[in-house]
DNA sequence: TAATCTAAAATGGTATACAACTCTTCTCGT
DNA sequence: ACGAGAAGAGTTGTATACCATTTTAGATTA
C-alpha cells in the first residue's frame, strides 16, 4: 500500500465522518505536514477523490469537499431508477446458483438485523445492502454499467443509511430483496427489473419525505 | 486550463482520431518531449485517462490505448438505449424555443447533407449529429446524466460515423430527429423518449449488421 | 541450443524547488 | 468616501531529481 493510498483512505474517511465539512477546502500542505509526507502523494490522492466524486478542484485554488443539494439527490435517484433495473435485467440470464445462495444469505442477515431494529442494526443493514447491490452488479457482468453506477451511488454515508426509513418502509425493502431473488431464480429479468425499480423509487420516497414517518397512524398528506 | 488538462484533451483527441491506435502505448517521455512538458502533468493526464477508461496501465510497462471488442460496442448501445431516451424525456419539459430552433436548423442541415450522400457529407453528418445530441443533453439540464453519457458515447471515430448506414437507414435517422423535435415542441417526453429509443436501436442494428447493406434488394438473412 | 545472467529502458513513488496563479488587502488618486 | 490598481501572502501547478521495481532483450556460458 502506497502513501497515496493511505492518504486517499484517510481523507475519504474524514469526509464520511464529517471531519471535513462539505464546502471546506482540503489543503495539500496541511495534510502534508500532518502526515509527514510531501505534497506529491497528497495530490494524487486528491485527484482520485475528484474522479470518485468526493471533492472538486477549483484550479489554482484547491480541492473542496463537494456539497450535496436536494437536486443532486434527485438526480442520483433518477439515474438509479434507470440503471439498477438494468443490472438485474442482465443478471437474470447470467447469475449462477452460488451467487444466488450468497445473495440469499445476505437477505437473511438483513432481515434478522431488521427485526432487531436498533440503530446499530440499521447501520449494519446499510453495509449489507451495499454488498447486496454490489453482488448484483457483478452478476450483471457489464463493466461499463458497473462503472456508471459506482460513479453515481458514491453518496455521503449520511444519505445512504436507512435511518429515515419507517418500519414499514424497511420491511418493504426486505421484501423487495426477496422478490428480486425469486425473479432471478426463475430467470425473469423483466420481473426482477420491475421490482428493482419499485425498490429504488421506494428509497427515493423515503429520502424525499423523511418527516412523514408514522407507521401505525392513518395516512396523512405531505408537502 | 492547466497543462495536465491540455495533455488529457490532446491524448483523448488523438485516440478518438485514430492517431493513437488501439493497443499501442502512450509513452510518458515521448509526449513529454513532443509537448515540451515534464512527466508530471503527463502522468496526471494518463491517470485520468485510465480512470475514464480510455487507456489501461500495464505495470512498469506503460499506458496502452484500450481495444474495443464487439462486446464493448454492445455494452455502449445497451446503456445509450437507457440514457438517451431519458435525455429527451427531461428535455421535453425544459427546452425553450431558441434551442428548438437551433435543433431544427441542425436537422435541416443534416438532411441536406443526406441528399448529397457523398463520403464527405456523411462525415459532416456525424459531426452535426454529435452536436444535435449534445444540445439535447444541455436542454435536459442534468449534469450527472451529461457526465455519464459523455463517458459512454465517446467512441473512436472509426465506429462513430454513418458509413455503415444504408440510404434507408440514414433517412430513417433523419426522420427520427424530426419526430423527436415534434415531440419536444409539444412537450411530450414519453413520445420523444420512444422515438429516441428507436433511434438508438436503429443505430445499433446498423452497427451490428454492417454487411447487410442492400437498400433496394429483397431482404436477406444475416448471421 | 538452451538456460541463465545482465544491463538497458520504462514506469512507480516520492521529495523538493520554483513558477504561476488567485484572492485579499492596502494604498493612492480623485 | 470610494473605486482602481498594485503588492503581498497563500496555494496550487510544474520541473527536476532520485531510487526502486519490473520488463525486455541481448549477451554469456555451459
Amino acid at each position: 500500500m502506497t502513501a497515496a493510498d493511505r492518504v486517499y483512505a484517510i481523507i475519504k474517511q474524514r469526509i464520511l465522518d464529517g471531519y471535513y465539512v462539505a464546502g471546506s477546502y482540503v489543503r495539500e500542505a496541511t495534510i502534508g505536514q500532518e502526515l509527514e509526507l510531501s505534497r506529491t502523494p497528497i495530490r494524487e490522492a486528491l485527484r482520485r477523490l475528484v474522479s470518485d466524486g468526493w471533492v472538486e478542484v477549483i484550479p489554482h485554488h484547491g480541492a473542496r469537499v463537494v456539497s450535496w443539494t436536494q437536486r443532486d439527490v434527485e438526480e442520483v435517484f433518477e439515474l438509479r431508477v434507470l440503471l439498477e433495473p438494468q443490472v438485474v435485467r442482465r443478471a437474470a440470464s447470467r447469475i449462477d446458483a452460488p451467487r444466488l445462495d450468497s445473495l440469499g444469505e445476505l437477505a437473511c442477515h438483513m432481515e434478522q438485523l431488521c427485526e432487531r431494529g436498533d440503530d446499530q442494526a440499521i447501520d449494519e443493514i446499510a453495509v449489507l445492502n451495499d454488498r447486496f447491490h454490489a453482488e448484483l452488479i457483478t452478476a450483471a457482468d457489464s463493466p461499463r454499467l458497473q462503472r456508471l453506477l459506482e460513479a453515481i451511488v458514491q453518496v455521503p454515508v449520511s444519505r445512504r443509511s436507512f435511518h429515515h426509513y419507517s418500519d414499514e418502509e424497511l420491511h418493504a425493502s426486505m421484501r423487495h430483496h426477496r422478490e428480486i431473488l425469486r425473479a432471478l431464480a426463475v430467470g425473469d429479468g423483466e420481473w426482477a427489473a420491475s421490482v428493482m425499480r419499485a425498490h429504488i423509487l421506494a428509497a427515493r420516497a423515503a429520502q424525499l419525505h423523511p418527516p412523514a414517518r408514522q407507521t401505525h397512524q392513518p395516512r396523512q398528506q405531505h408537502a
